[in-house]
DNA sequence: TATTCGATGCTCAAGCTGACCAAAAAAGCG
DNA sequence: CGCTTTTTTGGTCAGCTTGAGCATCGAATA
């Protein structure tokens, strides 16, 4: 449980595969599949999500495909997770501002609501940049620092 | 996305519950239930569960019911997630041992796999008592240290 | 013995995954 | 200039896994 879809899974190859080829002005969904294994129809449906999210910018015709729309640096696993999930939260019930209408006290979504922005504060620290380089120790110390000032 | 089922919500509430009410020698599921309007065949079901994993002990018959087998401090909701969820991994591949099977490098996985502890990290650093509390600033604390020392 | 409660198995619905197909858009070539 | 190729875009649909909920049987105590 509590883990991500394969979609969030394969957007986040995607936007890593990108990052790594910055030389290419644009890759094809198709390169992206081949390179992973990953069915090609699922991640152009997962491409042009990101594209309409504004993480990604597309090239129709001929050598065209894909490519970032920001730095590596700057595009945060967060936001890549939400435009292909769209927002959780940790806790079931907490669906817009109605909340828990389970009757008395729901008492438990308070502290499981700070858990929840514990995660998100974890993956806004990492960009996808981190994900390229294997075993990136700035983000480490990033990521500590975040944490904390989350006063959590 | 990335949220807990319903059935590690009512897990969670039940313990709350439980704990909440120390004097009474053991509640029936039909108490939670009704206490908190879930299905009570669906909490049984739970409760079962979570007396197997030994964090409940059940007595049957008249005035029987649930009841904390350890001190609701010691109960971590790790424990709880971990008992009715089973283990759960942030990335969809991370089955057992073999790891990820996809072709080349499915690099991501390694600064996820953090991300993962940290959530276990917090879940773990949340105990049954502090759910009953409301508002402990005694687990933030708590909370913020075991971040930082997980070195993140 | 009878009531209260726990344990087990089963069915239904929903979401996710993955694939197929057709259409539009843009670049390259004759 | 028009045709072809490559690639994005959009819609639809079947299969499957999983979770949610229900009904029934079994066990223990007064």
């Amino acid at each position: 449980m509590l883990k991500l879809t394969k979609k969030a899974d394969y957007g986040l190859m995607a936007l890593k595969f990108l990052a790594e080829h910055p030389e290419r002005p644009a890759l094809s969904a198709k390169d992206v599949a081949d390179a992973y294994g990953i069915p090609a129809q699922l991640l152009a449906k997962i491409l042009q999500q990101l594209t309409r999210s504004g993480l990604l910018r597309s090239t129709a015709g001929m050598n065209g495909g894909y490519a970032l729309a920001r730095e590596a640096r700057s595009i945060s696993a967060y936001e890549v997770i939400l435009a292909i999930d769209g927002p959780f939260f940790i806790t079931s019930c907490t669906k817009g501002k109605t909340g828990c209408e389970l009757t008395t006290n729901c008492t438990i979504k308070e502290p499981l609501a700070r858990v929840n922005e514990t995660i998100a504060g974890v993956l806004k620290s990492i960009s996808i940049q981190d994900l390229a380089e294997h075993e990136p120790p700035a983000a480490r110390e990033r990521n500590a620092r975040e944490l904390v000032a989350l006063k959590l």
